[in-house]
DNA sequence: TTGAAAGCGCTAACAC
DNA sequence: GTGTTAGCGCTTTCAA
């Protein structure tokens, strides 16, 4: 059972090929009558274009490749939103990999982009292997690196200092009169390495000791490990008086695990968090937070990436800072 | 700057193309002297090869095409990953379109995927156009519908009866002695409504009367429109003794409301909501819910696709229903 | 406005 | 084990 080629329906409609083609792709191009004939064709063999011929012949793809750390967290889920929203309307297609906070993996996510030809990559990171880093650079296509400020863009960096980010937190804090104040992490990813030294930097201006948690983040349970980290700490013996936590999931477990301890927020522990998640504002009680701008991101960089094709020139190093804001509430007695 | 092809490799290693096709694609049936040298000169010459071409030549696309109503949901990121788990590292691509809950997109989505010559379709959902139904029936490449039950299955359905989970989940309710019981949904796409018949035979079994507030979701915040639908049903007058949510975060959002209200939950109002969220355990009060295996659903698609690919023939209408489960707690005095 | 010819970059099938 | 030939299904010239 062949599938139907356009020189199926060129035969049945009496044309040429290239007419269907075209009653395909411009219409306006071909006369109404042709149109009419080629369209009925169409309908008649059910025809579907084959698009790795058409990539292949117009050496277009339309395609953009587009490379997170994981697709199990809302902050890349509303990132990828906005790439979407704009690409797809644009007529292009999206095609997602995930490289799991490998930069192996990332390489080989590069390398499958490149091989399909995408006609743009946007990345989120500014980590890469330095192969992977000569390939992008190679590759004669526009690159967007994302959620991170770069010293050396490729092409184009949109992001925020992830470290400022983490300063700023740990200011609030040392500012509302705390001095032991604890450092809460999953998986030590690169972002949030620097959200950890952003508090370390901070730490020591104050003339403060610093203490940090980190653990393994198992796959689906970031509140849960909140709670354990937590528990962990207060096991311990150390009794902080603020805890900043590297993600608003890991800042409600500890909520929850002091609230079940007795341990009063913000009388007792204060609490802040980052991303701003949704909610955040109407936890209770409300969880103070560093809100980051990944859905403005996803829609600049997208912007950005249809703008160079459409000039069809790489862009020169360019570097956005879309900055953060510290949400002041009720979990750090705001 | 023409991009380096597979010829040009093989000039340069002085052997003809299709062995350095060869080397990349099966490099046991390469000797090992030929092997190095085109391994060398593909590391030399920086060459990446053509996914388009290939895939027109070989007549396999190694891709597979999955549809979701929504990228904005974690249930649906958590299908995804599982999609993504088992098919990448079985080595296919996984696209990924987004329906926006419109069966119009749907049947574009399917046209598109259908163009890209994907090896089977990985669907969310049971109701689609006619036109998408038959594009799918003569298409003759796996096709698994997912989350919903079919009566008559494209080829395979794996999924859960939502309007039986609706049902359950109105009946702990009852059971636990309430009678004003109601319903409060976002959107109402096809589950929801589902689960909203079940409520409804739940209710009119037991002779009680149900009342449901339905209200448009907007983007980002389901939690909100939670606290907003609670807001409004109070305003109301309409004081239920439970709430059925459809969507644990409706649910957090309506106790939150509560709470600012000063009623209690559950000894004013009980609470149920739906999927099992990873807070829900969590929260305080901890909410009941209703678990949904989404993550094994993905997989067994997965599963399911690969061996019908392997398989190289189109299974037959099979419906397998991975249920659900009432997780009683706090919220409904559990 | 329409068509003929050529070729995009790869692989299947068949020789050697 | 290696190479030759042909062709996948389109689109890009260029000519009419």
């Amino acid at each position: 059972m062949r599938r139907v080629t356009l020189d199926d329906v060129a035969s049945f409609a009496g044309v040429s090929p290239i007419t269907v083609s075209r009653v395909l792709r411009k219409p306006d191009a071909v006369s109404e009558p042709l149109r009419q004939r080629v369209n009925a064709a169409v309908k008649e063999l059910g025809y579907v274009p084959n698009v790795a011929a058409s990539r292949l012949a117009s050496a277009r793809t339309h395609t953009i490749g587009v490379i997170v750390p994981t697709l199990y967290n809302v902050i890349f889920a509303e990132y990828l939103l906005a790439l979407h929203e704009v690409l797809v309307d644009a007529g292009f297609q999206v095609v997602v990999v995930n490289s799991r906070y490998s930069e192996i993996e990332e390489e080989n996510a590069i390398k499958a982009l490149l091989g399909q030809r995408v006609e743009a990559i946007i990345i989120a990171g500014i980590h890469h292997t330095a192969h992977a880093r000569q390939l992008l650079e190679h590759a004669n296509l526009p690159v967007v690196e994302t959620f991170e400020l770069s010293q050396d863009p490729i092409d184009i960096n949109i992001g925020m200092s992830q470290e400022s980010a983490g300063q700023a937190a740990t200011q609030h804090l040392i500012k509302r009169g705390f001095k032991r104040i604890a450092f809460l992490t999953g998986n030590l990813d690169h972002r949030s390495q620097s959200r950890l030294e952003g508090y370390h930097r901070a730490m020591r201006e104050a003339g403060f000791e610093g203490f940090e948690l980190v653990k393994q983040k198992p796959r689906h349970s970031a509140i849960a490990l909140g709670s354990t980290l937590c528990a962990e700490m207060l096991k311990r013996g150390n009794i902080p008086e603020a805890i900043f936590c590297t993600d608003d999931n890991l800042a409600l477990g500890a909520m929850q695990e002091c609230r079940k301890r007795g341990i009063g927020i913000p009388s007792d522990i204060s609490v802040i968090g980052f991303h701003d998640l949704e909610f955040a504002a109407c936890a209770s009680p409300s969880l103070s937070s560093i809100a980051s701008r990944r859905y403005e991101t996803g829609r600049l960089a997208a912007e950005k990436v249809l703008s160079a094709i459409q000039a069809s020139s790489r862009p020169g190093g360019e570097r956005i800072d879309l900055g953060f804001e510290v949400k002041v509430r009720e979990s750090t007695g705001g």
